[in-house]
DNA sequence: CATGGTATTTAGACAAGCCTAAATTTGTTT
DNA sequence: AAACAAATTTAGGCTTGTCTAAATACCATG
């Protein structure tokens, strides 16, 4: 069994991998955490012993399919909760994250199971963020945040996870709407930015924060 | 903010002081908690430094009103959690303790405040054990298990919190059931058993064990 | 290809809690 | 009152996870 901290530097590491499962560096690890990177390379060493991370001085880290497989069952457990925490205790869903940060740290198998099915098997977490099954699969949703998408895939604009007078007034600007399409051009890895074409006709680039917060369905 | 191993011991003095509120002894703490008197004696030192405890070596520990109020709380969560459990997430009394064992330690005042409304301000927990309120007051529910009553005090069984054959067989054997009068006449330290008259006309002792599994109303 | 800057790792310490073994206090028994 | 047993405390160490400061590796730039 994981302690805490275990859990959440794999949480950590699943995140920051993304979909190319590229490798983690020190300091991401640490930015994510608040901690420093001393510590991270510390417990990446204690990781690695233990087999949950594969881990190459200098070079970074990745998950093992043992390591991703416990931060899947992190996940699950933390949207879960927050599922719990908005529609039966009624929170905002701008006051649950630190909670749930708490209690996806229960052990309990059973417990999650029954409150899997109290909720009534939700697909996706109160943010639109899908929820694994009890084997860690993720539900089939055609729906992605739009930096999960690879290059050359096209979509189209089905939600967002932000809604401040702010975000959506950038979006009014750039005449992205509901129904949009957004195709990937490029990827830049330095600071995740995206360049993309939308409505078929005009290029311009996403920051990471503003890809995090677009949802979209992939086409066919 | 205190650790949930602070919590433990707070909730560990506090159940072991009884309803006298008698000083804890070393041993008895590291019994209750699965630990060894040495490291209780460490660490009552470090919770007396923190105005939780009062302490004085060789002679025991008591709480101070702030450790007894954290313990209130702790307790407070632990029993709201095991309603929880058992009414919503539909366990089996016999699983949820060391669930809420953990549960009890979620940080959010919020949260707990919430979960009471939720469960509609249950005032006792799936063993109706009272569950105190938001400022530590227990409910006034003339509901007692018997081994918190005094010398000299009269109470009639109203329930019991085991309900193995064994325990139910013995209880028909000393001719004892619901609405059966029992009355205090002394109470020896060393063993925690109970000296009782029952039924106004037999003597006979009840163990500690014995005793907590009786659930009575005291007589005015 | 040398050099400087950034990322990373190592070394040495620290706090929280726990342990075993040894010392000390308390209290009981004669 | 002495001596012994039980309870308690102290001494010294261990683990987990953290930190700062110093050393080292990597890499981009000139």
């Amino acid at each position: 069994m994981q302690t805490s901290t275990t859990e959440d530097y794999l949480k950590a590491i699943f995140k920051l991998s993304g979909p190319t499962k590229q490798g983690v560096s020190t300091n991401s690890i640490a930015e994510e955490l608040s901690t420093k990177a001393s510590s991270v390379s510390d417990m990446v060493k204690k990781l690695a012993d233990k087999g949950l991370v594969n881990y190459v001085k200098y070079q970074g880290t990745t998950l093992t399919s043992e390591g991703e497989d416990i931060a899947l069952h992190v996940i699950r457990k933390h949207r879960l909760w927050e599922v719990f925490l908005v529609e039966k205790l009624k929170f905002g869903w701008d006051e649950i994250h630190e909670i749930a940060e708490q209690l996806e740290h229960i052990k309990s198998p059973k417990l999650i199971d029954k409150l899997d099915e109290h909720l009534g098997f939700p697909k996706t977490d109160p943010h639109g963020d899908p929820i694994p099954d009890k084997n860690g699969k993720f539900p089939e949703l055609n729906q992605y945040k739009l930096n999960e998408l690879t290059i050359g895939e096209k979509s189209i604009l089905i939600g967002v996870s932000e809604d401040s007078k702010e975000f959506l007034r950038y979006l009014d600007g750039i005449n992205l709407k509901l129904g949009s399409s957004i195709e990937i051009l490029d990827y830049f890895k330095f600071d995740k930015s995206l360049k993309v074409k939308i409505n078929k006709d005009t290029e311009l680039t996403f920051s990471e924060l503003v890809a995090q917060n677009l949802n979209v369905s992939k086409e066919n």
